[in-house]
RNA sequence: GGGGCUAUAGCUCAGUCGGCUAGAGCGCAGCAUUCACAUUGCUGAGGCCCAUGGUUCGAGUCCAUGUAGCCCCACCA
């Protein structure tokens, strides 16, 4: 067992990892109560990044230290079909080789993808190795894969069957390079320059006109009405009467609607009912008809003048513009600048087609989570995100989930051929005609919003509802994801969870928020700052860049990407496998069975453990990851290393060293779980690993006395360092007379001599040296007089110090208030404060005074 | 326009139920060096906890207002 000079991860972690596979050390063991994760799914097709290293370093964390207590842990990996993403990565591979998904069938296309998809799966579950999470390759699950599938099926039949669903010709957010409508939360807007066009609606009867202004002058072709305020005086006399359409000849009424802001423009807006959100409402309130003038192909429709049809949008705004001037009926034209939507793949402008849609109805659904919520049933990390989740809840739309693409789950509904009213619910969709009862059926060429298969994943990966782990997994103990899918993932989860199964999906939900570039930017490919966590592991160890992600981490709350914090934890991993490898060095058996006290440094170092686990429990249990990281890392490096493997140089307790290096590396298993396993090998003469120790260790119970002499000795050690320094002394000698305290510097003379390299430690009786005193030890050091001034100097700023903070508990303690309502453990603890402090304010005044004499 | 988050050391961030003489890592200054580790050790400097009010015996922490930055949603004829 012989360890490298400094710890080399790329020679460990894929052995390593291969072994937990084989020892199945990652399926739930038959005992222990149930805790369970089903990991949010990454998209198959692209690359981890940086924000997936954190889900997949906080689950695994959970997952790993829930084993250490003996938790029998489901941690279940799964991958995203990510439709809309993966299916406009994959029209750019076939945009290489100069094809066009037009090319082909849905369902060909759907299987290309397939084979696509399935090529870079493989690349996408080394990722996930590599990064050490602990997860049950044998529950992977596939959004596409036929489970999820059935239960998405099963949903919306059930849905059907009670009424939630239905079918309506809504405004959708459509793409026309895509071809495809998008989700409000999915369009991106950007101001950009444009101009307001003033046009003249001439009235019928009678003479004069009404002018209105627009942005997009192209869709008056299928205007419906004009619509002004009805408490504006300027247009009493026009409502009610009917304008004649420039360019078509139709006439359309004038109406009035609260909607109209009298202020803006002319304060008379043309109504599109078909292409613009607002005109769809007003056109819904007032009847009117709905005339679609812009294809899904982004080109000018068959029933307008001919002049326009076919022309593109942009074509057709600077036909109609010209032509209007040539009327006279262009008002006026202003520049502004205005926000537009644009397609975030591709970037063409989003325009609001009608389109048939099927929607859920949220309201129930919404009803039912609310409720939860409030009652408590879910306990969030950070709480505050439960208030937000609920004011989301309260005012939630209807849901639209069709889409128009190939990769996705097809919608289960057909459409009657005779009547187009008609449809019906049948799984057939591998077929794009069906009959039933001697009538024909259309398959619906859309397939479901991503989200609402993946809003069933917290029981269909468990197999809902007869699967064993369903039956002892769910509700899940944690769901873990990202702050920013609170409302379109988190949201229906539990809506659907609440439906589905009767149960809430999950006890807790833990939040986190997303890693931004060292700039303090949103990680983006746009941006071109996206950081590849793949390199990082590749240099730092997996270990490394897990710990320096979740460090200083809170629940919710971004934060900048900063590579200090690899940097640091490869450092701390190198420090803990030297401290392994000094251990190496000093025993010859990982028995640690039965170790003896030796020395008080032993007992010390016993007492300084077991405040550590303890603390680590309590920090685990509240999911204060990086506060638990920080106190391990604290216990092992000052503590461990900086004096305990120091104090032991000379008189090594080989059992308790092991028993320490056993404890520990349990403790700091779910941080590095590749390093404290390599090391747990190396040692192991037994075919067991680390990651299936079922408990945390206990070490025997010290000496709390003898634990406090050396806590002692280490105060001195510390202040005689301090005192060397300042006077820039190396050759001092440190005396001690006869009594107790004398008689444990005597005691601890050779250690002392060791860390503080003092030229001598011995019994004087003469009184030479300056005196000094720490944890009730008193002890003289000889140093050069020419330098006492120094000292002086130092004491002088710790007098003043000590006098601060004597005066600011008398203070406190003649403040009556305090007295009478703060709590007496406090009162007696500032008491205790104030008698030390004036103690010490006492002993630095007259060593001074013998100092200056 | 509506909502949220953040503000603590030069930098990146912790700080639970209000008890703080405010912490960590990095960075900085100085010193050390065969014997587990330079991915090291030791010592040190460094803070009006954004501002102003309030609640309280007591506020970095709670409340209000403001300032600055970030984000989300809605609207933009």
């Amino acid at each position: 067992m012989r360890l490298d000079k400094s710890y080399q991860p790329k020679l460990h972690e894929q052995q390593i990892y291969s072994l937990w596979e084989q020892k199945h050390a990652f399926e739930p063991s038959i005992e222990g109560d149930p805790y369970s994760i089903v990991m949010p799914p990454p998209n198959a097709n692209a690359n981890l990044h940086m924000g997936y290293e954190l889900t997949a370093a906080l689950e695994d964390i959970m997952a790993r230290y829930q084993r250490s207590l003996g938790r029998s842990v489901l941690l279940v990996p799964g991958a995203d079909h990510a439709g809309f993403e993966t299916q406009s990565v994959y029209e750019k591979h076939l945009a290489k080789q100069g094809r066009s998904r037009f090319d082909f069938s849905r369902d060909s296309l759907y299987q290309q993808i397939w084979d696509f998809v399935a090529e870079n799966r493989v690349g996408f579950e080394t990722m996930i190795r590599r990064m050490g999470v602990s997860c049950d390759w044998s529950k992977f699950t596939f959004t596409l894969d036929d489970k999820i599938v059935k239960r998405a099926y099963a949903t919306f039949k059930q849905m059907w069957d009670d009424g939630l669903i239905y079918r309506g010709e809504r405004l959708v957010n459509f793409c026309t390079y895509h071809g495809t409508a998008f989700a409000d939360i999915e369009v991106v807007y950007k101001e950009e320059q444009g101009s307001l066009w003033y046009i003249k609606y001439p009235l019928v009867d009678g003479e004069g006109e009404i002018v209105v202004a627009t942005t997009r002058p192209e869709t008056m072709l299928g205007d419906t009405a004009v619509a002004v305020n009805p408490k504006d005086k300027r247009y009493q006399d026009y409502i009610g009467k009917s304008v004649k359409l420039p360019l078509t000849n139709r006439e359309i009424p004038i109406l009035a609607d609260e909607f109209v802001d009298m202020k803006y423009a002319t304060g008379a807006v043309k109504i599109t009912p078909a292409h613009d959100p607002n005109d769809f409402e007003v056109g819904k309130r007032h009847d009117l008809p709905f005339i679609s003038v812009i294809t899904h192909e982004g080109k000018i429709a068959h029933d307008v003048p001919e002049a326009y049809r076919g022309l593109n949008i942009a074509e057709a705004r600077q036909k109609i513009v010209i032509d209007l001037k040539g009327q006279g009926l262009l008002a006026k034209t202003r520049p502004m600048v205005h926000s537009v939507g644009h397609c975030y793949k591709c970037g063409t402008i989003i325009e609001p087609l009608l389109k048939d849609q099927w929607f859920v109805n949220m309201q129930p659904l919404a009803k039912e989570a609310i409720g939860l919520l409030n009652s408590g049933g879910i306990s969030f990390y950070p709480e505050s995100k439960k208030d937000e989740l609920i004011r989301y809840l309260t005012g939630l739309k209807d849901w639209n989930i069709s889409r128009q693409i190939a990769w996705g789950i097809p919608i289960p509904a057909f459409q009657s051929l005779d009547d187009p009213e008609e449809w019906i619910y049948d799984e057939r969709v591998d077929q794009e005609l069906i009959k039933v009862d001697g009538r024909e059926y259309r398959r619906d060429p859309d397939t479901f919003d991503t989200w609402f298969s993946s809003s069933s994943w917290p029981y269909a990966t468990l197999d809902y509802p007869d699967g064993d782990s369903y039956r002892r997994f769910y509700p899940l103990s944690v769901m873990e994801t990202g702050s920013d899918i609170l409302y379109p993932w988190v949201s229906r989860m539990i809506m659907l969870g609440l439906y589905v199964t009767k149960k809430p999906p999950f006890k807790s939900v833990y939040l986190h928020g997303y890693i931004r570039s060292e700039e303090g930017l949103k990680m983006s490919k746009s941006l071109g700052n996206v950081v590849d966590p793949m390199p990082l592991i590749e240099e730092y160890g997996s270990d490394a860049v897990r710990i320096g992600i979740i460090g200083g981490q809170a629940p919710g709350a971004n934060r900048n990407f900063d590579p200090r914090n690899i940097t640091e934890a490869r450092n701390f991993c190198n420090k803990l496998w030297n401290i392994a490898r000094f251990i190496s060095e000093k025993v010859d058996s990982f028995d640690s069975e039965g170790f003896d006290f030796s020395s008080d440094f032993d007992h010390w170092i016993v007492g300084r453990y077991r405040l550590t686990k303890n603390k680590h429990v309590k920090l685990m249990n509240d999911y204060r990851f990086s506060e638990a990281y920080e106190n391990i890392y604290h216990f092992i490096w000052d503590d461990l290393a900086d004096w305990y493997i120091e104090a032991s140089k000379n008189s090594p307790n080989p059992k308790l060293l092991i028993g320490l290096l056993k404890a520990v590396l349990v403790m700091v298993h779910p941080f590095a779980p590749f390093l404290s396993e390599t090391i747990w090998q190396s040692f192991s003469l037994k075919d067991e690993s680390l990651l299936s120790q079922k408990q945390l260790i206990d070490l025997a119970q010290e000496d709390k006395a003898l634990a406090k002499r050396f806590s002692a000795i280490r105060e001195l050690i510390i202040e005689v360092r301090s005192i060397q320094k300042l006077v820039d002394s190396t050759k001092a000698k440190l005396f001690y007379d006869s009594g107790e305290s004398q008689k444990l510097v005597a005691d601890f003379a050779t250690l002392i001599k060791q860390l503080t390299k003092l030229s001598a430690v011995e019994k004087s009786s003469a009184g030479q040296g300056i005196a000094i005193s720490k944890a009730g030890i008193r002890c003289r050091l000889s140093i050069d007089e020419k330098q006492i001034e120094r000292y002086i100097q130092r004491l002088d700023k710790q007098i003043a110090e000590e006098q601060a903070l004597v005066k600011q508990l008398e203070g406190r303690l003649s403040n009556e208030g305090y007295i009478k309502k703060a709590p007496d453990s406090l009162v007696k603890q500032s008491r205790k404060q104030l008698e030390l402090a004036r103690d010490n304010l006492k002993e630095s005044l007259s060593k001074k005074r013998r100092l200056s004499l």
